[in-house]
DNA sequence: ATTTGACCTGGAGCGCGCTCCAGGTGGTTC
DNA sequence: GAACCACCTGGAGCGCGCTCCAGGTCAAAT
């Protein structure tokens, strides 16, 4: 086990492409990766997993200085002043985004409703 | 009743810029919007309204093609070809942030409850 | 020996969604 | 009539998050 694997299978195992990859390394959200001989980075399967949860962390809305912070202060030597407060902040940023999402949800519901009763919308502009 | 409001009334009332605002006419997204005799913009109740409902949209992710869709959808004298089924998309894309949404909690709460615990993420990089 | 292929670096470029700005037009206030 | 205010237009600029590219290195395949 433990084994580890090029760039190439991350990409593939991941999603991203190489350059994104490079690029979060650049910011320090992933990595820094081991190099083999040739200078060809070479990732371990718990980068791969790292790599995961910043991905699902981005999914959700997250951005670079966010995703940085996040990073730092889960494998960091993290001088954070306040590490759980900020967890507990993006928490509940992702709950109020989701609250945002059934709002709109709700919106399309009523105009999907709307449209198929009516064919079109009248209410004149 | 039926009242209309200036843009500053307007900004006031949506949260949106000046710019914003002329920006999203010029896309088609909002408006068009009736003129006083000086040439600034009038808006109706009916205005305020949609504007809210884009503005919802647009908070749910949907980006600036999308959004004018909807718009040509629901007000438009539209050419769609297919209306109901590009509301069901949307639907369907906005349901699936909200699965994403929930994934990155969970994993928040993980991290959360783990850094609780230990203090300290000690699970090497 | 050459070609191929995977990867490297540094830096320029890009699409999106605004945001800012220069210069102008009416009406109101002093 | 000077100053002020709210608004107008057209166009340039910006920050984010990549994405693309030129030019290079090394090792394996032909």
């Amino acid at each position: 086990m433990t084994r580890t694997f090029t760039m190439g299978e991350t990409t593939a195992a991941t999603g991203l492409t190489a350059d994104t990859l490079r690029y979060y390394e650049d910011e320090s959200i992933i990595g820094p990766f081991a190099r083999d001989h040739r200078n060809h980075r070479v990732f371990s399967d718990k980068d791969i997993a790292w790599i995961h949860v910043v991905t699902c962390m981005k999914d959700a809305g997250l951005g670079i200085d966010e995703l940085r912070t996040f990073a730092d202060l889960l494998h960091g030597t993290h001088a954070a002043p306040d590490p759980v407060g900020f967890l507990r902040e993006r928490r509940a940023a992702l709950e109020e985004r989701r609250q945002v999402l059934a709002r709109a949800i709700a919106v399309m519901d009523e105009k999907i409703a709307h449209f198929a009763r009516t064919g079109t919308e009248e209410d004149e502009r």
